[in-house]
DNA sequence: AGCACGCCGACT
DNA sequence: GTCGGCGTGCTC
């Protein structure tokens, strides 16, 4: 068994396979499957991981491991199986799924030097090239006066060498703790020793007379009002030692958690975990899904689930969307489990996100709550994997490797034979569909926990405002009732639905937009840098004064981004105190969390901001929910468009009167009349999953048939769509289900993105079970034009976003 | 991917 | 001759 099998750190189609290498005798015993190791590769030497150990190989000069990377696998067995499953289900990279289930930090960054190896004299470039050193960055050779051929001759002649350096990005972070070096007494005379002018340094050793342990170099300097300078001098005298050691950052340190006790629950929670605990008591895999309205409880669902499993000696995975939304979620998870808990989501830095992986890595925690990647904690013995808010869409990774978490989640699940739970108040027709088959155990919690009404929601028709001359933002009912709750002391969130909508520059004398010169797309305009961008690309430039086309200066900008919406406000409602959140105020880290606490706080009247105010936020003094357009996302060309406009409203309708007070909800629209809008406003889940379900039959979309999106780019618009139509061609001729469709190859919705045109086709099926076989087949007939062309093609199995 | 090797036209 | 550009094939 000294040969490893390795997949290396090349994302090529050509290379994904395992490579042999043999384990020199060093390595022997410390070598383990799923670690990470250093390996020669061609000329260079890269990362790779284990996969495998074996005692033969059928290829027969093999090269040796030159380096272990990792003192205990990073990869569980289960992982590597998981990692393989995965890849194969998206049609993605080994190397690349591998990489995705790891910490950033663990991907290795490569650099090359080059050194010199003769005392002998070299030639006048290369002289003033080394200029003494023995060591240069091999990037330095541009813009030098070596010449490549130069060097090369020198590696040929044994002068120089090219080292391939693999560098970990992985810091640690250490703290320096400082102690006292001898026994009390030593340090009484120390002191008598000192001169008069030490006077810190007396006051430090005083200070270890009474107090023997190790403290903190920083606490102690801080205590002392003095410097390292002071402490230095103590330890060269060694009187005092030090010790350095390792710690995690903990981002979460400086914050308290109230310790909470389990809940009553009531009659629907109570039967809805029942089954789930039988199934962790029994280690027998199943999915459920919660269907709750919001304040149903059904976080306090999981908690005690996640007790049971803690107490079996068993671990848990919580997925909530981007959970810096939702500190309270956090809160909740703390309060519960304390320090048991690991938290990984992504505005922790890398270090960060790094350091609580090794709390999971180190099972120093049994649950972790985290955003998508979450999913794969390196636990070996799962109990639980829940996933809230399940129709979330951003469980869908969109890019390689393009998984759903949920699809990851019940693999696992079966793996380790343990329940999964799926938690929305309004599930997708996908999940929901499968409960109604029976495939999912569908529970439904239709009641809230504190037995409040749901609020009622208000529908105004923006074309009667219209009709009657308020051509502003806010209708008349809006605006009072805003007035009313403020007057009151209550408080208002207001959410602008932008998705679809931005403010693009116009034109009013000949209608020219301005559009990014590399995507095709108008480009939006941000109001304090006074800049134009470009979403897609990082495409820039500043507003300009005059029409670039008919050089009038009467160029508007249209659209509402929140900024415009406050500064209406405040001239509408002056006396409104507002706070925005949105993508421009949310940017810096923390900010999410200022803002919050802010509004919570009182210091604000309104909360105004996008999507993400939707989720998850509880304040109990808010009473009114104003959603300023419901139907701007209803138009995109998305068929789940309804489905997401029935879950934003549903959503943002339960941040109202969730406590004492009761709650209402003002829903603007240019088209009450539409299925979604009218039954959010019932919260009628049902009735809208009846309409969805038939509509979807109608036109043949999920969950009546899969979805497999191809997308074509290329600089030349004839090489895309050539290629897009071969593709189709093939698809088309090697199907084996006759009910399966081939759409396309049409243009992408953005048809050109950063100087690349995009076309796309759309595979829809019921029954192909060689479709991903065959796309594999048809995309390896590019390869040679992939690789030399710069063709590029993309395959999702699962699209979500159709753009 | 990224590197060496080999072939080719261009230039001091 | 020597240099750099680009196509080709290989990496345990």
């Amino acid at each position: 068994m000294n040969i490893a099998k390795v997949i290396v750190d090349v994302p090529a189609s050509s290379i994904n396979q395992t490579f042999d290498y043999k384990i020199p005798e060093q390595f022997q015993d410390i070598l383990k499957v799923g670690m990470r190791v250093i390996v020669p590769f061609g000329p260079r030497k890269i990362m790779g991981f284990v996969v495998g150990r074996t005692g033969e190989s059928s290829f027969d000069k093999l090269k040796n491991i030159s380096d272990v990377l990792d003192l205990t696998p990073v990869l569980t067995d289960e992982l590597i199986g998981l990692g393989k499953w995965l890849a194969n289900q998206t049609l993605s990279l080994y190397i690349t799924a591998f990489q995705a289930m790891l910490p950033q930090v663990m991907k290795a960054q490569y650099k090359k030097e080059l050194e010199r190896v003769t005392d002998g004299p070299l030639s006048d470039e290369l002289e003033s090239f080394f200029a003494g050193r023995d060591f240069v960055a091999y990037e330095e050779l541009t813009g030098s006066a070596v010449s490549y051929s130069q060097i090369q001759k020198a590696v040929q002649d044994g002068d120089v060498v090219v080292n391939y350096l693999v560098k970990s990005k992985i810091t640690k972070k250490h703290v320096t703790t400082i102690a006292p070096n001898h026994e009390p007494h030593l340090l009484e005379e120390a002191i008598q020793d000192l001169s008069k002018n030490a006077r810190k340094q007396k006051e430090l050793l005083a200070f270890f007379i009474d107090n023997q342990q190790e403290i903190e170099q920083s606490v102690l300097t801080k205590k002392f009002n003095t410097t390292s300078s002071t402490v230095k001098t103590l330890l060269d005298k060694e009187l005092l030692k030090s010790n350095r050691k390792e710690i995690y950052r903990n981002p979460y340190d400086d914050k308290s958690f109230e310790q909470t006790t389990a809940l009553t629950l009531t009659e629907q929670q109570q039967e809805t975990i029942v089954p789930i605990q039988e199934h962790i008591r029994d280690e027998k895999h199943d999915v459920f899904l919660i269907h709750g309205v919001t304040g149903s409880g059904k976080t306090e669902i999981y908690l005690q689930a996640i007790q049971d499993v803690i107490e079996k000696g068993q671990e848990a995975i919580v997925l909530v969307p981007e959970i810096s939304l939702t500190p309270q979620m956090v809160k909740r998870f703390k309060g519960r489990f304390g320090s048991n808990v690991a938290v990984l989501h992504s505005a922790l830095s890398n270090g960060e996100k790094y350091d609580e992986w090794r709390r999971i890595h180190r099972k120093e925690v049994q649950v972790v709550v985290g955003a998508r990647s979450a999913i794969f904690a390196p636990f070996e013995n799962l109990g639980i994997l829940i996933i809230d808010e399940e129709h979330e869409n951003s469980y869908k990774q969109e890019d390689q490797p393009r998984y759903h978490a949920r699809d990851v989640a019940i693999f696992r699940g079966e793996n380790h034979r343990c329940p999964v739970i799926l938690g929305s108040a309004t599930p997708t027709l996908e999940s929901f569909a499968r409960a109604q088959k029976g495939v999912y155990k569908l529970a439904t919690l239709s009641k809230r926990t504190n037995e409040k009404e749901m609020p009622k929601v208000n529908i105004v028709d923006m074309r009667n405002e219209l009709h009657e001359g308020n051509r502003s933002m806010f209708s008349r009912s809006l605006k009072e009732n805003i007035e009313q709750r403020i007057q009151r002391g209550e408080q208002i969130v207001l959410l602008l639905n932008r998705r679809g909508y931005s403010t693009f520059v116009m034109c009013r004398d000949c209608g020219h937009v301005n559009e990014c010169p590399h995507c095709d797309i108008a480009l939006t305009y941000h109001k304090n840098s006074s800049q134009l961008k470009c979403h897609y690309c990082s495409y820039e430039e500043s507003m300009p004064t005059n029409c670039p086309s008919c050089k009038s200066d009467l160029i508007r900008f249209f659209g509402t981004g929140t900024q415009r919406i406050e500064e209406s406000l405040t001239q509408l409602i002056p006396e409104a105190r507002i706070v925005r959140m949105d993508v421009d105020t949310t940017r810096r880290k923390g900010s999410h969390e200022k803002i919050l606490n802010q509004f919570a706080d009182k210091e604000a009247d309104i909360l105004l901001g996008t999507q993400m105010i939707a989720k998850g936020l509880d304040f109990e003094n808010v009473t009114l929910v104003g959603v300023l357009t419901a139907d701007s996302m209803l138009h995109l060309p998305d068929f789940r468009s309804s489905e997401k406009t029935f879950q934003l409203l549903t959503q943002v309708s339960g941040r109202a009167g969730r406590h004492d007070l009761p709650g209402e909800v003002i829903i603007q629209t240019y088209t009450p009349e539409h299925y979604s809008i009218e039954l959010a406003s019932n919260y009628d889940f049902m009735q809208f999953y009846k309409n969805e379900m038939s509509t979807r039959k109608t036109f043949q979309y999920p969950p009546y048939v899969f979805l497999t999106l191809i997308t074509v780019s290329h600089q030349n618009h004839v090489t895309v769509v050539q290629t897009a139509q071969r593709i189709a061609q093939l698809l088309l001729n090697n199907i084996s289900n006759e009910e399966t469709v081939v759409l396309g190859p049409t243009p992408s919705p953005i048809a050109r993105m950063k100087d690349r045109y995009r076309y796309q086709c759309m595979i829809k099926y019921k029954n192909e079970p060689n479709l991903r076989t065959l796309i594999r087949k048809i995309i390896r007939q590019f390869d040679d034009e992939v690789r030399k062309n710069d063709l590029l093609i993309t395959v999702d199995m699962q699209p979500y976003q159709l753009m």
